[in-house]
DNA sequence: AAAAAAG
């Protein structure tokens, strides 16, 4: 196995990785830093979870050196903001003994201290592009010397939503310079097209040509969603033993915030992630999920790319995306780092046809569904779902979501209050609930927080859950993305019996 | 057509 020290790293870098405990390098690292040291330009591809981030990140900061002169040298552009965040953080990382400095630049965030990171002559800007273009434009930006250049999930940045953005910055940032792209999928087009932006670069595929397109630690188990209560049945899967974080993943954002409601209101410890959320919410929500202090996080497409967090041990495609490399990335949210992981795809009766080119496209060799949950125990036994209830589903949360909860919202108690006229109405439900065959499951993951939970008693969550859902700090409504109260929410809901919203 | 990305 080859290790980080025997890849031509300067000391410093290595140290800071070991740090981390990571001493041996993955195949694309392997592959791809001793080229890139040099400064050969790369189209970088290796499958989701091995370890593209270092594979660009560590040559750049290593060709930065520990000049101390400031201003902008390396620029890595992202397609979210979320992913922003996550690569600034990486690459923060490979600089924690050397005084290069970092920035990340995204929108949905004060102009104020990005700017002043940059006044103080930060080296290296992680960024999505509509908030680089705009501070470039304003000159507070400056690309000119900008001779390191990244696009992280590189087809994305190429596809026709960001190419207008990319050929701009592309015009801002040196014309020699040392270019690099990593991304899990690659169309032959979008590199064609990606040459353009490159000199003779070298494309490495890390992936062995026997293995196929996808990940092999990921399971994949599909199934048809033809009149099959979907909630019922995922609110299920979040009982599976041993079940760690879940990403759940839905094509809009409504429905990915009706999702989180719902599942909140049935106990589980849930949050979410989409564009109709503001960008501080959004922040908190995926911090408390990677922490652990969330195990469950419903998400748009906004989270299908990069988004890298420990122990996510199921995906599930609420709707299935309508392109193969969509499904490819959001699968990719499990089974990362030689970890292992379950996909469940629900397939709706309109959305057949996505799973037969999805099929096709990634070899999966099945091409109908299974019929449905019903029909074929698989589900359930593939999942380690206890056996029992057949037909309607009980949905007993986690012993876990139901301590999270034992320090409830105000806005939610409030709320019972309104309802019942007195105060436990909600809660009460919920802890009827807990006796069945709730406890015994997903203890995997129960064991570890609770500890952590207990050590900070109930000040950490419940701080957490107030800052998130009273919208206290910039009085716009924090989770209320749509303008409605809580109460309003949830009345709209139950009249339409938990429905999809019609438009979605 | 949706989602993302500037405000």
């Amino acid at each position: 196995m080859t290790t980080f020290a025997d890849l031509g790293i300067d000391q410093d870098i290595v140290d800071a990785i070991a740090a981390k405990g990571i001493i041996d390098a993955f195949p694309i690292q392997e592959q791809t830093i001793p080229l890139g040291l040099p400064g050969q330009d790369i189209i970088g591809q290796a499958k989701t979870g091995t370890g593209k981030t270092f594979g660009f990140g560590v040559p750049v900061v290593q060709r930065l050196g520990k000049d101390p002169e400031h201003g902008v040298k390396a620029l890595i552009v992202v397609p979210t903001r979320e992913l922003a965040v996550q690569v600034y953080e990486d690459i923060d990382l490979l600089t924690s003994n050397r005084s290069t400095s970092v920035v990340a630049i995204y929108g949905g965030k004060a102009y104020e201290g990005q700017i002043d990171q940059l006044k103080a002559g930060a080296q290296i800007v992680v960024g999505t592009p509509g908030r680089l273009i705009d501070l470039a434009g304003q000159r507070l930006l400056d690309l000119s010397n900008a001779t390191e250049v990244v696009l992280d999930e590189a087809d994305k940045m190429l596809d026709l939503g960001f190419l207008a953005d990319i050929e701009k910055i592309f015009q801002k940032v040196p014309a020699v310079r040392h270019t690099q792209l990593f991304s899990a999928t690659m169309p032959g087009p979008i590199v064609a097209l990606a040459r353009r932006f490159m000199s003779n670069p070298i494309h490495i595929r890390a992936n062995d040509p026997d293995e196929g397109l996808t990940q092999a630690n990921i399971k994949h188990l599909v199934y048809r969603a033809h009149s099959l209560d979907k909630d019922e049945v995922i609110a299920r899967i979040l009982q599976a033993e041993g079940r760690g974080k879940t990403v759940i993943f839905t094509r809009t954002k409504r429905a990915a915030q009706r999702l989180v409601d719902e599942l909140g209101d049935r106990g589980f410890n849930v949050g979410g992630v989409h564009g109709d959320m503001g960008q501080e919410q959004r922040e908190r929500s995926m911090a408390a999920f990677k922490a652990g202090k969330r195990d469950v996080l419903v998400a748009t497409d906004v989270a299908a790319r990069g988004i890298d967090v420990d122990d996510v041990t199921h995906v599930i495609n609420h709707t299935i995306p309508d392109e193969d490399k969509t499904y490819l990335h959001r699968a990719g949210r499990t089974g990362r780092a030689g970890k292992t992981g379950i996909a469940v795809t629900f397939v709706d009766w309109e959305d057949l046809h996505k799973w037969a080119l999805i099929n096709r496209a990634l070899e999966f060799g099945q091409p109908e569904p299974v019929e449905t949950y019903s029909s074929s125990p698989h589900l359930f036994e593939d999942l380690n779902i206890p056996a029992g209830t057949k037909g309607r589903l009980t949905t007993a949360p986690k012993t876990q979501s139901v301590k999270m909860q034992r320090a409830p919202r105000p806005e939610r108690a409030a709320d019972a209050a309104a309802e019942q006229g007195s105060g436990d109405g909600t809660t009460r439900r919920r802890r009827r609930r807990r006796g069945g065959s709730g406890d015994k499951v997903g203890s995997t993951f129960t064991e570890g927080t609770t500890a952590n939970e207990s050590a900070s008693s109930d000040a950490a969550p419940t701080v957490e859950r107030d800052a998130e859902g009273a919208g206290t700090h910039d009085g716009k409504g924090g989770e209320h993305h749509d303008g409605k109260s809580a109460p309003q929410r949830r009345r709209r809901r139950r009249r339409s019996g938990g429905a999809a919203p019609a438009g979605a």
